[in-house]
DNA sequence: AATGAATGAGTATTCATTCAT
DNA sequence: GATGAATGAATACTCATTCAT
């Protein structure tokens, strides 16, 4: 083996922080937390990341890029704006079950007004908004009064929602319910498809 | 006046707080500058709170109950399904646009999976929704397969989403639109009632 | 007792800092372990400074502010240029002789490049360097020629380069004997008076 | 070649210590920044070096001895005392006109009191002053009651310390005129030689 | 009751040193 | 021989909490 760089260290940090961020939050994830977690020292975390700050910026772009590309990948595949803000819907499900940390992640730091987004970010994002925007104009069933803003939360925004209210159970008689995808689906459908 | 606790010195406190913890999140948010910025001393905030996650959670719980409230009160006037879900989606818009602060904090927390939700306001919120799905059981233009959790969304997690994109700017197009009540509360319609 | 600062406690810290520094040099001196050496904790130690950099220079300015008092009140009691110089020479010994950590703090501190000196240091040299030079210029015995650094050198530089090889010890057979005040002061006046 | 250490390796290393250390200080010049500078890897350097005290240590020695062997030359070729602490005076102000990082770096050190100067400078240092002693026994012009410490203060101190000054500015007045080297060999003389 | 001085555990980050390649 | 990735102890500094006044 040559001297590589160990990918799958820096995946471990990652998961550590996601567990440890998604269970205590942003505060009291502490570097050294991650790192022993992760099963990395200190040292070597910091050969990857300047800082905490930017270790948890990449994870944000990285994994809401998962999201975008999804999207892409829909797009590319010739999909109605219908069957794309669905499919991002069922994708976004799919992770929580699979990987509830990732989302909660996720759901965490947009919501986090302390976190300033970067700017490669909201770029990519408004260039898949922008792209979708041009379909809804050539859709009879979409709603023609939409902004970008409608389908992000119709796709994005709903989902992660319903699976926030599942987290922080502020309606309690959600707690053990699986969330209904096809309720979900057909929520977002009432948003964004005429009558 | 009787010896009573100063209620404007809490309120200063509370305040002090939202906007502290909405410009720089929860994390650079110290009780010394809380202290400091509502003019009390650091040992006035501790005889009232337990600890800093005691008076985050009770302002959590006040300031959600602000929306409680009115909801309350709109099902007292005797309204319909829809005229509450209105009232309410208008009405954390409105704070939205006189206190900033005040709607982020709340947006933050309920987004913050590290903060428990105290039992109390999962309580009153239950409750609340067990009323609102009587008077939906009772309404011919309201959809009938809604669950409490879709009344939740189209009331307070809709206008909190739309909010939320507003102030983290993923998508940079919305940035100095001023968010149009009534698009929002036309979504918000089109998630519960009957097409 | 009313609530005041404790100044012994700011004393306590000011020695330990020294005695470190002067033992271990300024790297190498932790502010955990002076706080350790004055009995306080850390934090008490940034209620007063607001990090390692001001504490140090604080206590150059304040040391190095002994020694301009020293000359300050030999100006005052109308002292000549040579009396002055012998003066502060024999003061400078003298703190040797009761401190030797407080001159070895001062020497190792004028002589680390990185370390910047605060303008109201320099202002304070500069201003005493210039009322001698006019006594200078008064003076029959003292050479004409003089430049303010040479009455530096001889009143300060001098006894402080006897003290450091003493303490350095690059020319071994200095070791026990005790630095003769005479001598520095005789070697002083060759420097500065007429032959 | 054969297979022999790359001394300009090591050159490199060494000057790279010094000008960061004079820029910087010591407890700012990592070990990984001077292997950077000097186009070396680590791992190279702890070949030559058993740490970077070691390292530091090292140039010291090396860099005094560059004094040292001046004095030796001089003492060869057979000039007097006062030729001699001319000579070294001029020698090392002119190393400042050239390197100004080698002789703050020196400086530094020979007030660093950390520093821990090794007994084979210190036993060269003594066997040099003892020669020269013996001149001064010898000689008509030089004061009879010089110890060995005052030859060194007026060769070696006294430059030092008027570059000192130069590069702490805690006399700002000298700040942009160069150090005139008839001046500090005048001063010198003054030390050394009979009225 | 009200204050804010004092504490010290906890944090992000750096860097001398090692060692597998 | 050379390299530089990896380590983890050490550091400056912060801040929730306590308690004497």
């Amino acid at each position: 083996m040559s001297k590589r760089i160990d990918t799958s260290k820096i995946e471990r940090i990652r998961n550590a922080a996601i567990e440890i961020i998604s269970e205590q939050g942003i505060h009291n994830c502490s570097v050294a937390a991650i790192a022993k977690k992760a099963g990395v020292s200190v040292g070597y975390l910091y050969r990857h990341y300047s800082g905490k700050n930017e270790l948890i910026n990449d994870m944000l772009e990285q994994y809401f890029n998962t999201i975008n590309e999804k999207i892409s990948s829909l797009i590319t595949e010739k999909h109605g704006v219908e069957t794309i803000v669905e499919g991002v819907i069922r994708h976004i499900l799919h992770i929580a079950q699979g990987n509830e940390a990732k989302i909660k992640f996720l759901i965490m730091l947009l919501n986090d007004f302390s976190v300033t987004i970067r700017p490669s970010l909201t770029t990519r994002v408004d260039a898949l908004a922008e792209e979708l925007m041009v379909m809804v104009r050539n859709s009879h069933h979409v709603r023609q009064d939409l902004f970008p803003e409608d389908l992000y939360h119709a796709m994005i925004g709903l989902p992660m929602q319903y699976l926030a209210l599942h987290y922080n159970q502020i309606i309690s008689c959600v707690e053990y319910k699986e969330i209904d995808a096809d309720h979900v689906v057909a929520q977002a459908m009432n948003m964004i498809t005429i009558k």
